[in-house]
DNA sequence: CTGTTAAATAGTAACTATTCCTAAACAGGC
DNA sequence: GCCTGTTTAGGAATAGTTACTATTTAACAG
């Protein structure tokens, strides 16, 4: 994703967010990046350019960009938070071996119906769809086994790998 | 879920795991149970019966069912983990104000294609969906106002609220 | 029933991700 | 340029979970 400097400065201006360097590049390296990276990660990326920083302020930031909604939290596993600049609806394909997310952006997934036997009273305001599985490589190196003790996985059975075609 | 002793022992059986009561408890509680609860709320829950048992062994346990596939973990945000005893295919529906989780029985949703645009060599095994929302207590005390900053929050849009019937 | 053995338990300590607290630094408005 | 409140950096604290280890115990063989 391509955005200008200018362009983050309004973006947290229409926050009420202060302009800083530091905020500015760990929003910009959020913004660039594709593989939802974790706190520590991001502070890696950005530590070269401020030495100084403390992950401290990572977090500290990412918990302010969360909560003006610039950012979201992405939560494989609950053994630490991932985040997204990505606003736009997608879906997520998580590999359970090298717990890598890509991005799903299939049309059809942002219309699921509203599931049955639901309670009556309850809003619901989002949904998302988290696909399970291992990528290439993963399936080369474990020869197909999938490690089930990997926190995060919850194989809802998939019989005969989800039918239909990809348009 | 009813089960009786018997079950169990030839399910732990069948895995490899020895029949021990704090372990049948463990189980037990979790198979009883529909709120998806954390190591500490099965801790609580089976305490009584046996007042000398450490928090350590419920991990433990856990881990052990885990790794069996008896039971799944289900995380809903980064900070704790929960766990599910239910092995059918089914989804979940979380309360962003009360973090109550819901399981969620549609076989429509259990015949999603597969998406579009991903990796080839991706081998996808599951897929889950999870409804974020507010539930009608939630709605009714904070004036449907949902807090964004909550952990594990993703709100993809929802257009017209998840069109179509409910069968 | 008894002894053997590997696994399970309980207790303590360690670890990791995250949050809290505080003083110093600084962005944005005057 | 000066104020003021936000942001930062650093250290300490916390929560959830895992690791280590000695003791106990279920499962099995005889």
């Amino acid at each position: 994703m391509e955005i200008s400097f200018h362009d983050i400065k309004q973006k947290f201006q229409g926050c009420g967010l202060k302009t800083t360097p530091q905020r500015t590049a760990i929003y910009d390296a959020l913004l660039r990046s594709t593989t939802h990276p974790t706190a520590e990660e991001l502070f890696a990326e950005v530590a070269p350019k401020f030495p100084m920083m403390s992950l401290n302020t990572v977090y500290y930031t990412l918990g302010a960009l969360r909560t003006c909604g610039l950012i979201h939290e992405v939560n494989i596993g609950h053994t630490r938070a991932r985040f997204d600049a990505n606003l736009s609806p997608h879906h997520h394909l998580i590999c359970l071996g090298c717990q890598a997310i890509v991005d799903v952006v299939d049309p059809r997934l942002n219309c699921l119906t509203s599931p049955a036997g639901i309670p009556k009273d309850f809003e619901i305001t989002s949904y998302q769809v988290a696909f399970r599985g291992l990528c290439g490589s993963c399936r080369r190196h474990t020869g197909r086994s999938i490690n089930y003790s990997s926190p995060g996985l919850h194989p809802t059975t998939v019989k005969g790998g989800l039918h239909g075609k990809s348009s």
